[in-house]
DNA sequence: CCAAAAGTGTTATAACTACACCCATGG
DNA sequence: CCATGGGTGTAGTTATAACACTTTTGG
């Protein structure tokens, strides 16, 4: 059981990368290689449960979305064969901010835990680079069709930091005015009466509309997808 | 390890339904009651090889399209708790047909194995009613941008052949106009010289265009999805 | 006033849909 | 020749993309 953890970071250049922790085996097989945060299920819990409870063992959050993404099970992944469930989860900008300010602060951060950019991960153990590969295919192809991106901001935003993380997801720019048209047009977003300023003309700050089901899961729906 | 093996079979108004076989349990839990073909993972082969073969034990057959539905793992699914990989896979027309014809001349028909239309289930066994709805979701959104429909039909056919498995997927009529164009432009099909005589003007026979990839399982690609 | 981002309008192109129409065959 | 499905043409609508333009703020 381990888990694709992904958030937008944002790069000493200022631009926003997607980024995800990895974890420093300490036993083979793979012993001193990097891989995905993960675990085993207990008797008592359901798999995606699992995955919610090793997330907040590495990470110490709560994701803003879950999903199973893939059961691998070839015999040739590790040594000693293993199926292992594997889900991918976005986890909010600003809460991992905080949370890796707090572990600054407290000097308790998680040892043999650390985040790397997408673009520059290092040899990883197993097969889960190719399963990073997979979980950031599914999160190009679904930024598509559901409104899976504002899991990476808080509460409130712009549109502008909205194109921004689906930029970063996608790899190129979209046009800002198109954009707001199709985001608006979707109904997935509410526009409040608050502003963000600071800078040249305001922008409208806008939150997630909960009333609109992710409705991309099909039959299995909630059950089985964890949102906040 | 379950699997949803799905075909398309001519119902007696001469219309195509989606069909699946179903098999008769023995015992506990859900003795007598009908459940998806399934086996369990034996230590030398990869899941998807086991659910090819457990396909095989049922249906005497091999698919032309197989892939991972999802694994399920929710405690309360059975009284004794299991994990469960589910894959989904289509079988071709003909073949079908053709194995029944055989069973009913050997007189050698497999037992407590039966084939029910989607929209004629019995009650079932465990969750795999909702495991087919969901496998039915998967197949109905997929063959709007893939090929798989294809794996239905038997090597040559025509473009109403090819149309019919679309409606009966989707459940709708479409147009037989524009049905051509879209599935021309795609490239999925090669026109043969041959054509389907008997009834009115000839039509066209196509075949698969294997060149295309299936494209729509993104970096996984090949090696977890068997096609025929 | 100026730079820059927020936000609106306009136009060209492509995709989708409906439906009229012609073509070729069996009876 | 006629009924029927095979196959083509075409016009209206909608989605997408490119980009000019106006608005509103901070400095």
């Amino acid at each position: 059981m381990s888990t694709v953890i992904l958030t937008l970071r944002r790069g000493e250049d200022g631009s926003a990368v997607l980024a995800l922790p990895l974890v420093l085996r300490t036993r083979d097989p793979y012993a001193d290689q990097w891989a995905l945060p993960g675990g085993w299920l207990t008797a008592a819990e359901s798999p995606v449960d699992a995955a919610a409870r090793t997330l907040a063992e590495t990470t110490g959050l709560s994701p803003s979305y879950l999903e199973q993404l893939y059961a691998f099970g070839a015999v040739d992944r590790s040594p000693t064969r293993v199926v292992s469930i594997v889900y991918w989860a976005l986890l909010r900008q600003d809460d991992v901010t905080a949370q890796i300010a707090a572990h600054r602060a407290s000097g308790r951060a998680p040892e043999n835990v650390r985040w790397f950019d997408v673009d520059e991960l290092p040899e990883l153990a197993f097969d889960h680079s190719r399963i990073i590969d997979y979980a950031l295919w599914r999160l190009r192809n679904k930024v598509g069709y559901s409104r899976v991106a504002q899991g990476f901001l808080p509460e409130e935003f712009t549109l502008a930091e909205l194109r921004e993380a689906y930029e970063s997801i996608l790899g190129r720019q979209l046009d800002p005015a198109n954009f707001r048209r199709q985001v608006e047009a979707a109904g997935n977003l509410i526009p409040t009466d608050r502003f963000r300023t600071g800078s040249h003309r305001p922008a409208r700050l806008y939150r997630d509309n909960t009333d609109v089901e992710l409705a991309d899961r099909g039959p299995l729906g909630p059950e089985e997808t964890s949102t906040r």
